[in-house]
RNA sequence: CGCGAGAUAGAGCAGCGGUAGCUCGUCGGGCUCAUAACCCGAAGGUCACAGGUUCGAUCCCUGUUCUCGCUACCA
């Protein structure tokens, strides 16, 4: 089908804390670059989100901090929003669940259903707070697992066994907010019949969307599919949501799963009085960008909600991501282990594209990722730096000094095979992005970007005009060789620009003050065409793109990692200490010690493999200043070990002394010599080492425990 | 437990029946216009493991192991 509308719609955050950039490699850096595609097409696109603002957690905190779930919610939604205007996230509109619209909305689309008596009622009992006047959900119910014994689980799962667990099988459960004594109360619930609808969904998603959708979108629908639905309680006790609008439902709101998406709806209806264009023609290309953990809301809930109410259009796909992981370790926010955007954009200001650009290269399209600083430096400066931004920097540089800062002319005569090899890549490019970016395939399109600026590098490479250039002052009709290449790449840059505005848009804007052209340029028709810029148009200095991420920037952020995952894991957590009062805290750390590295167990410690030694050979290592090749008598053997201490042993002094070694270290090899092993040393507060060995002479080979 | 997704060079990913590819890193060389950059070349993989189907399997089938998810309002 020809689709004359599109609606994107990315994950609604949830209000209670700010976003991680597990959030925007997940949904919101994907969204943003199809829906900045689409419109340099000139298509019909809506972006729009929101904060999601309702449900539990979000009055579990508000009732901790003593403050209400409105200042809760105020508060993250400004982080929030914040952050993703400054990394250039372009919703059409940012809204919120907690506004009058949403809320309208919502009760009209649950009173139709009511209306057409789609929902089944349903009585049960549950758990009751009664010091704090509310119903537990299971996860605030705390008891003795009937399995393990352990006395802190959950009333849905036992963290300490695995055990799913129901609440009723607790001992002693008590609640997690207060220390009332728990109280059974009877409520009522509307159900929506998930089960009634299996047989469309089925139908829907297994015929229709098998080869269309991600593999792991489909395969989990059918897996609950296959497995049955059933009914799902839509409503819940609560006096924070959207209440539910019919008589005798006080202290009752929508269930956060069934109002939140229906926030994609009333977030439209306040951008535009158009909203129903886009939500009830078969015309419009309905997609959701979301995380795995969505998966079950959007391709089976919502759809059915839709469904069921009637009039709208239905996704046509849900590119939904894995999760990215940080440094090796699962995000937490309880634990604090995250990559915060406000703080990167604090630590790294105006490099929202290096953070873009990382984020999509190692996007968890399809398998989990894991994001390191390292990774984020590699990429940054081997990639970013090296190969675009330098591309764009020699071609102006090379401009002005061999084209008197103007664009050169082309000079069809002297044009040869690279030259419109050069000119077919740039639309080969264009098309290969369109393909990826159509398919949702964000990573493989931003790799077509910086490859059409290394085979621009190698074009440049070949050609060589700096050295062509020595040879015009015997014979100038050899300008012409360098006026065809740099036009050329003066003209593929400003392709560059266009391509790589979805994914770099605040580098594209850059790129267009430094060609002095107007951002009309950008628009996706133009890619191809090496007729941009104008010749003999003057064209600006330039300026770099891109810095390099330096070593000491990496290290500190990866040692702000680990503090503040320490901060968060100190048992200073008590009811009566807020958030607030305890982030000052972060600086009284002693700063001449290194924090100290996570908990580990017995277990991983057994795993080293130390050994006593004795260093029977010492030599420098030609071209390092710091390395020693080290020949170690480990008793069974001899071996080869590098060590970073040249700065502070001469080779002549240490052979003969015992050191302790890590025998079983994976072997890395370093300058062309491969170390099997590392030598133990302690290191002074100015910097001095120390070998830690034993104090006697001891057997070579010994193991050290 | 069951179900789903994943497991391919040091890292990140393609390939999905016919001699294993790309980017980065590593090593060697070249060049110098450019952010010590760029270019050329090389090394590096028993394609998680074990069976099976096939003339032939990384690719299909079966089983196993590991990771993540499906449960909790963390994308």
């Amino acid at each position: 089908m020809e689709f004359k509308r599109h609606l994107v719609t990315a994950a609604l955050p949830y209000a209670n804390g700010p976003v991680h950039i597990g959030h925007l490699a997940g949904c919101y850096l994907p969204a943003d670059i199809y829906v900045r595609y689409l419109r340099a097409q000139k298509r019909d696109v809506k972006f729009v989100c929101g904060s999601d603002e309702h449900g539990v957690p979000i009055t579990i905190r508000a009732m901790k901090e003593g403050i209400t779930p409105q200042d809760v919610v105020d508060k993250y939604n400004a982080i929030i929003r914040d952050s993703f205007a400054d990394m250039g996230i372009s919703f059409d509109i940012y809204s919120r669940t907690s506004n009058k619209t949403h809320h309208e909305t919502a009760q009209a689309f649950f009173r139709k259903l009511y209306d057409n008596g789609v929902f089944e009622e349903r009585e049960s009992e549950q758990y009751y707070d009664a010091e704090k006047n509310t119903f537990l959900a299971d996860r605030y119910i705390i008891g003795t697992c009937p399995v393990c014994s352990n006395e802190n689980a959950y009333g849905d799962q036992c963290e300490k066994c695995g055990s799913t667990l129901s609440p009723e099988q607790l001992i002693n459960p008590r609640s997690a907010l207060s220390s009332a004594p728990l109280v059974k109360k009877k409520t009522k619930h509307w159900y929506f019949p998930l089960d009634k609808y299996e047989p469309w969904l089925k139908e829907w998603i297994s015929e229709g969307k098998k080869d269309q959708w991600k593999p792991n979108v489909y395969g989990q629908c059918k897996s609950w599919l296959d497995s049955g639905l059933q009914p799902r309680a839509m409503t819940r006790d609560s006096n924070w949501g959207v209440p539910v609008p019919i008589e005798g439902a006080d202290g009752k709101v929508l269930y956060v799963w069934f109002d939140a998406p229906i926030g994609y709806i009333s977030a439209t209806k306040e951008l535009t009085t158009q909203w129903a264009d886009y939500w009830c023609q078969e015309d419009t290309k309905l997609v959701h960008f979301i995380g795995k953990d969505n998966i079950v809301f959007h391709c089976i809930i919502f759809p059915s909600m839709l469904k069921a109410h009637g009039g709208f259009v239905l996704p046509d796909n849900v590119p939904a991501n894995e999760f990215l992981n940080i440094e090796g370790q699962k995000v937490s926010t309880s634990r604090n282990w995250a990559v915060w955007v406000d703080e990167y954009l604090k630590d790294f200001p105006g490099q929202q594209d290096v953070l873009r650009y990382v984020l999509c290269a190692n996007a968890p399209e399809s398998k989990d990722n894991d994001f390191t600083w390292k990774d984020f430096q590699d990429r940054t400066n081997n990639e970013l730096v090296s190969v675009f931004g330098n591309f764009v920097n020699r071609a102006f540089v090379l401009m002005h000094k061999l084209c008197g800062g103007r664009v050169p002319a082309l000079h069809t005569d002297v044009m040869d095979d690279a030259d419109r090899a050069l000119i077919a890549e740039i639309s080969n490019t264009k098309n290969s992005i369109e393909q990826c970016l159509e398919n949702y395939r964000f990573r493989d399109g931003l790799f077509e970007v910086i490859d059409l600026a290394r085979k621009a590098n190698k074009y440049m490479q070949d050609k060589e005009p700096w050295i062509v250039a020595k040879a015009v002052a015997a014979e100038p009709e050899k300008q012409k060789l360098i006026d065809n290449c740099l036009h050329l790449c003066l003209q593929l840059t400003a392709n560059l620009a266009i391509l790589a505005n979805p994914f770099l848009p605040h580098t594209a804007q850059k790129m267009c003050y430094m060609m002095k052209v107007v951002d009309r340029m950008l628009e996706w028709e133009n890619a191809g065409r090496t007729d941009l810029l104008k010749v003999s148009y003057p064209l600006r200095a330039p300026e770099l793109l891109f810095r390099k991420v330096e070593d000491a920037e990496v290290a500190a952020q990866v040692e702000k990692l680990h503090n503040n995952l320490k901060k968060a894991t100190t048992p200073v957590m008590d009811n009566n200490t807020t958030p607030q009062q305890e982030a000052p805290a972060t600086e009284a750390e002693n700063p001449q010690y290194q924090p100290q590295k996570p908990e580990i167990t017995i277990d991983d410690f057994m795993k080293i493999d130390l050994r006593v030694a004795t260093i029977v050979k010492a030599q420098k290592v030609e071209k390092a200043d710091k390395l020693l090749q080290l020949e170690l008598d480990l008793g069974y053997e001899t071996r080869t070990v590098l060590s970073g201490i040249a700065m502070h042993f001469k080779p002549e002094d240490i052979v003969g002394k015992q050191v302790t070694v890590v025998a079983n270290l994976a072997p890395r090899k370093m300058r062309g010599i491969e170390s099997k092993g590392m030598i133990l040393m302690a290191q002074n507060a100015d910097g001095g080492l120390v070998f830690a060995a034993p104090v006697v002479p001891a057997d070579n080979g010994g193991e050290v425990r």
